[in-house]
DNA sequence: CTGAAAGCGCTTACAG
DNA sequence: CTGAAAGCGCTTACAG
């Protein structure tokens, strides 16, 4: 029911009889330029009077807003909602805002929140899970701070990325499985467009090859990242007549759905079809005590990533933090 | 590489010999105030320069981004996550975007937010699972577009609501515990200052009084909505020397808690201790399909949610939307 | 139908 | 240490 407005920087101004740049500055803290005087009687008022910016103003001033932007295929997996929630924690401390687009692995779809993202003159731009799209080659000369986040940039390596090393991550997966005497042995991959799914996969196919036992072309099956994808494909591999002794998944996502296909089958993991994921999403704990995956540090990239945006790089790098293989029972 | 700056308004008006006033209204699409020629020559600059209006400017003048918030205490349960993905679709549909904020159930935290959001500018504010606290009430009184989804406003009953009739609910799963005769029956709440948890649980309780099943003390345990939260409190529950026969639980997070429980102590559902949910999480049907639980229609609500913060509301109401009772395996 | 001009709330070189 | 003033990029009443 209060319809008094909301103070600005002129009313304190006006309130403390001195000029907007004085206020602008100790709001800011540029404390060696305002005397200690003015600086608490103006603190003063602005606890009284309940200033708080609007940051409106100063984005338009600064001509950049106290704002990143994350992009993702899909919050529902709640791997990547790990990862938004650490960046959320880290930026929100900071005082700034996320704001979250879904882009769906839809190149249209991410390139126009590239456009909108830059309209509203965000800080930052951190692509968690990026496609190749005309919008992403453009922002990427534009001179936006972009961070890479699981997957790289599809247009060159110079770009900064957080992420694992997923090729060698694949690499350990294979040697477990060689290690269990698994054949014949399937691998369902993600789009090879990922760096993160062509590097898993190639990890993989490579260590395979090595130890004497080349994946064959119908068991490596080309699927997307969810569980319905997951579910589909383990539906293809699992209709031939030599069944896999031992899947490799894309993801965890796609072990859930790979699983629930195995259970509709009767066949157990991994006593009859052992299974192997990656991420080691949150719900595993709780719901999947029993797949063996690669546990990839979203938490930490949440905090790398907003320490990237929050700070602005000098020179783009490439973060490459420790992934953990976990084998628990399914293989 | 390409050092040119983005073509600001007065850029394009430049380029076609007009005022900014003309462009603004081409670009705002005013079609009435403005010649069919001018407005399609505007139209082609629009496009050869690649024009893209810079929102900060349009935001100061207007007093109001192109933003809207979302607060939610944690998008790592899917079923908000869902709630989240729906609003976004929507929002940025309506080239809008949204900005996501977690509350974790903490006051203070909630507040900080809503400052910020408030100093932001945002066209409106969804409070996912609000919880009360003095920015709240400050909140309602001010004016700004609120929507309370899932859990009603703490401070009186004339504000926008989107969510289900949780008391009845909360009575049908009575209804049918009754109907399977479970005995004894425990619940376990979420927290009472939440009016989702507080309902869900009278409609329960009340309905197993009339069946003349009244709950015992021992049976009602209050605890969180998280998984954790409801390992923890099955582990209480099931640690008496009389075991519930059935567990009403205050979410499927809770419940895939309390089922993790039961596994470790080897207690087999429905059979051993029968489990009831709530929300009907999307990793149900892949991990958990034999969850009963109450769907919660997640989509329906993110579009509702979207639609009021869009349009701004006359007057405030209520959306109370069709819930569904899934009885599978596990009660 | 179109334009000149004021205004939104900040920040920041420039003077003093 | 402090202030007057210009400027950020839009929108919009007001005139014509």
């Amino acid at each position: 029911m209060n319809a008094r407005k909301k103070p600005t920087l002129a009313d304190v101004a006006h309130a403390a009889g001195v000029s907007t740049a004085t206020v602008s500055r100790v709001v800011n803290g540029s404390p060696r330029k305002v005397s200690k005087t003015t600086r608490e009687r103006i603190s003063k008022l602005i606890e009284e009077l309940e200033y708080e910016p609007i940051r409106i103003g100063r984005a338009l001033s600064r001509m950049e807003s106290d704002i990143v932007a994350l992009l993702t295929p899909d919050t529902r997996n709640a791997f990547y909602a790990s990862i938004a929630d650490g960046l959320e924690l880290a930026i929100s401390a900071s005082n700034k805002a996320m704001v979250l687009c879904h882009t769906r692995e839809d190149p249209a779809l991410q390139d126009r929140h590239l456009r909108q993202m830059q309209s509203h003159g965000v800080a930052g731009i951190a692509l968690l899970g990026a496609v190749p799209s005309p919008g992403l080659a453009k922002a990427v000369e534009s001179g936006v701070p972009l961070v890479f986040v699981n997957r790289k940039c599809p247009y060159g390596v110079g770009y900064t990325f957080v992420g694992i090393d997923n090729y060698s991550a694949g690499h350990d997966v294979a040697r477990h499985f060689v290690a269990c005497d698994y054949s014949p042995v399937a691998v369902i991959h993600g789009p090879l467009n990922s760096s993160a799914s062509l590097e898993r996969y190639e990890g993989f196919r490579d260590a395979m090859e090595v130890a004497g036992r080349p994946l064959s072309d119908e068991f490596t099956i080309a699927g997307g990242l969810s569980m319905e994808s997951g579910y589909s494909a383990a539906t293809r591999v699992l209709n031939r007549c030599e069944k896999p002794r031992a899947i490799f998944c894309a993801n965890d996502a796609v072990a859930y759905g790979a699983y629930h296909r195995c259970q509709e089958l009767g066949l157990a993991s991994p006593e009859d079809v052992a299974l192997f994921g990656f991420d080691d999403n949150p719900y595993n704990r709780w719901l999947a005590p029993w797949l063996s995956t690669v546990a990839v540090p979203c938490t930490a990239m949440g905090q790398q990533i907003a320490e990237l945006l929050l700070t602005g790089q000098a020179r783009p790098r490439q973060y490459l933090l420790p992934y953990d293989l976990q084998i628990r029972h399914s293989a």
